[in-house]
DNA sequence: TATAAAGCAACAATCGATTGCATTGAGGTA
DNA sequence: TACCTCAATGCAATCGATTGTTGCTTTATA
C-alpha cells in the first residue's frame, strides 16, 4: 500500500486483498481459474482504490507494445509541415481505425537526417507496427527496413521494384481525368501547377500529358512548379500571372492547397472562374466544398485509403506477406470548371 | 544470439561480447565506469548487428514512459471531427514542441462514455503526462482527476473555479476586437455565427455584446447558432440568408471554418464581401489568407499556445504547481473586411 | 616487496506485470 | 479411515532493461 496509502501494483492489492499477486492478475482479467468470489472481491477492490495494472510492464511481459507508430517523414526538398491538411485529414482517419482495433496511435514528425532514423523507431521495442504517411525522398532507407521488418506499410505512390507495401490512388489516371474533363469544358490551353520531383506529382503530370496526346493537345500545356504548401504557392502563382501573355483556360493544379491558391490569385487578377479558366484540384480534401467557387477536384478517398492501410498493417503483424494497394481516384465537379 | 543470429537483447549482445549484461547496458549508455575500449568494441558490435535496446524495458525500469499522452475528447453534443483544421493545427505543434523535448506523442481520440475514460490512460503507465485539447463538455471528469493528477494542462477557457490547469486565448476580448473592427468599419447591423454552448464560443458573443453596448448599438444583433463543423455551417447559413430580410452588413463567425462557409454562401446569394458586408473570423488558421477574399480574423497564437502547454506540462511532471495562462488574442485584417 | 588505491567488470535485485506448474484442501468414494 | 479428484490458489521464472554493491586486477606508493 506505500507511504500514500495509494495501491501502485498487483502487489499491493494482493497484500490488500490477503492473496498472491498472481491471483489478482488472473482475477483482473477475468479468469476463470480463480472461484467467482473472490475474482469479484478483488475487482471490487481495484475499482475502490482505482487502481488499473501498469500497461507498459504488461507488454513488456506479453511482447507487445500496443501502439502503431505514425511517421510523417518530412524530407527537405518539400518544406511540407506537419498541419498540411492532407496529412492532418490521413491522420485522423487512422486515429480512427486504430483506436477501433484497440492500439494507440505514437506520432512522430520526423525529419531525416542520418539513415538511421526509421529503423530507430521499428526496433525500439515501443510499436507492434510503423505506418508511414508519405514516403518523402526516403524511399531507399524505407525499402531497406522493409527487407527484414514486416509490419510497415505506406500512403503514397506504388513505383516499379518497390520493396515495401504501399497504398495510395492512381495518379496517372487522376490527372488524366482532370485534363479530360477540361478538355470536355472546351479547354485549349493549359497549365498544370505542381513541383514533379515528388513522384506522386510526376505520375499527374504524367497523365495529364498522356490525356492532351490522345486529344493532340500536347503542345499546349506549360507546367509551372510550384511548392505544394499554401505560403510558397501563391506568391509562385501570382508571379507567373503577372508574367504570362497567355492566361490559360484550364488549370490543372497538383493538390487542393495548391488549387485553393490558385482561386484566390486569378480573383485578385480579376480573371473569372469557371467563365474565363477553369480550375480542377486533386485530393478533395474538406475545404475543397468551401472555397469561392467551391473547387472541381479529384478525389483521393482518404477514408478508404487509411481502412486499407490499416487493414494491410494488421494482416502483416499476423506474418502475411501482403500486396500493394492502388486506389482507383475519381472526379468531383463543382463549380470551378 | 538465437535462431535467426538476430541479436534481440543485451543479453544476446553480452554474450557475443563476451561480458555480462550490465556491462554492455553501461557501455551503450556511454557510461565512464566502463574502460572506452570495452565501449567502443560493444557499441560498433550494436551497430552492425543493428541492436538497440527495448525502450519499453528500459522505461519499466526507470519509471518513466517517454511519451505525453495528446487527448481530443469529442463530447458528443459539438459534431467535431479530429481532422477539424483547428485540431490538427495544434496538433501538428505539439507535435514538435515535444519531439523536440524527447517525448513521444501518444494520440488518443476518446468519446467519453463512461466517467472513467480520462483516468483510464492517466493511470495506465503509458504516459509522463497528459495534453487536452479541448474540455468539451468534460469540465467536471477533468478537474475531478486534476485534483490528484499533477502532469495535465489542458487548451481551453479558463473557467472561474477551475481545478485543472488551462491554456486558452481571451474570447471575450477577441470577441470584443472584432466587433469593435466592425464598428469602425462603418457597420451597423450585426450577425454572429456560432453556437455559444461551448463555453468559448459562449465567451466570444458575450465580447461582441459589450462592444456593441458600448457603441449604443446593443439592438443590432442577430444571433445564428451555427456548429462548428463545415458541413453544418454551411446549409445552416445559407438558409437564413434566404430567410432574413435585413442582410446585417457586419459578421462576426465564431470561428475561420464557419466564416468560410460564410463567404462562400455570401458568394451564391451574390452579395459582395467586404463592399456589402464585412467579415471576420476567428482563430487565423493556415487557410484564412488563401480564401477568396482573404479572411480577416482573430488571430489565437496556436505556436505561442503549444508552447505554452508543453512548458506548463513539463513543469508539472516536475511537480511544480503551475497557474493557467491567458493569450492575448489580436485582430489580422485583410480583405473581409 | 608489501600494500593501498584505482579502475573495470560481474553479480544480483529491481521495475510491474503474466503464466506454467506445484501445492493445498475440501469433498467424494471405496 | 485411506485415497483420489479437482477446483482454487501460491510459487517462481520471465519479459529486457538499469544500477548499487562486490570482487578481482592492475598500477602506484611507501
Amino acid at each position: 500500500m506505500d507511504e500514500q496509502g495509494r495501491v501502485r501494483n498487483i502487489t499491493d492489492l494482493a497484500r490488500l486483498a490477503g492473496v498472491s499477486p498472481g491471483t489478482v492478475s488472473r482475477a483482473l482479467a477475468d479468469s476463470q481459474l480463480i472461484a467467482k468470489k473472490t475474482r469479484e472481491r478483488i475487482q471490487a477492490l481495484a475499482r475502490e482504490h482505482d487502481f488499473r495494472p501498469n500497461v507498459m510492464a504488461r507488454n513488456l511481459r506479453i511482447k507487445r507494445a500496443g501502439a502503431i507508430g505514425v511517421l510523417i517523414p518530412l524530407g527537405h526538398e518539400t518544406g511540407q509541415h506537419i498541419s498540411d491538411p492532407f496529412f492532418m485529414t490521413l491522420l485522423g482517419q487512422l486515429a480512427d481505425a486504430l483506436t477501433e482495433r484497440g492500439h494507440d496511435l505514437l506520432l512522430s514528425r520526423v525529419i531525416p537526417t542520418d539513415p538511421d532514423w526509421l529503423s530507430r523507431v521499428a526496433d525500439s521495442g515501443r510499436v507492434d507496427g510503423l505506418i508511414l504517411i508519405g514516403q518523402s525522398d526516403q524511399s531507399a532507407v524505407i525499402d531497406r527496413l522493409a527487407q527484414r521488418y514486416l509490419p510497415m506499410v505506406a500512403w503514397g505512390a506504388n513505383l516499379p521494384g518497390q520493396v515495401h507495401c504501399s497504398v495510395g490512388s492512381d495518379n496517372r489516371k487522376g490527372g488524366e481525368l482532370a485534363t479530360r474533363h477540361l478538355i470536355e469544358r472546351g479547354c485549349r490551353n493549359f497549365a498544370f501547377f505542381g513541383d514533379p520531383i515528388a513522384p506522386e506529382i510526376a505520375e499527374r503530370l504524367e497523365g495529364c500529358r498522356a490525356a492532351l496526346a490522345v486529344a493532340g493537345l500536347s503542345e499546349a500545356l506549360t507546367v509551372l512548379p510550384a511548392h505544394l504548401t499554401a505560403e510558397t504557392a501563391h506568391p509562385a502563382i501570382s508571379k507567373w500571372l503577372d508574367e504570362t501573355k497567355a492566361i490559360p483556360d484550364g488549370i490543372i493544379a497538383a493538390s487542393d492547397v495548391i488549387a485553393m491558391s490558385a482561386l484566390r490569385a486569378l480573383s485578385e487578377h480579376g480573371v473569372s472562374v469557371p467563365n474565363q479558366v477553369h480550375v480542377v484540384g486533386y485530393d478533395d480534401l474538406a475545404f475543397a466544398n468551401q472555397t469561392v467557387p467551391p473547387l472541381s477536384t479529384i478525389k483521393q478517398d482518404l477514408s478508404a485509403g487509411a481502412a486499407h492501410l490499416v487493414d494491410l498493417l494488421f494482416r502483416r503483424i499476423s506474418g502475411e506477406k501482403t500486396e500493394s494497394v492502388v486506389l482507383e481516384p475519381t472526379l468531383v465537379v463543382r463549380q470551378s470548371s
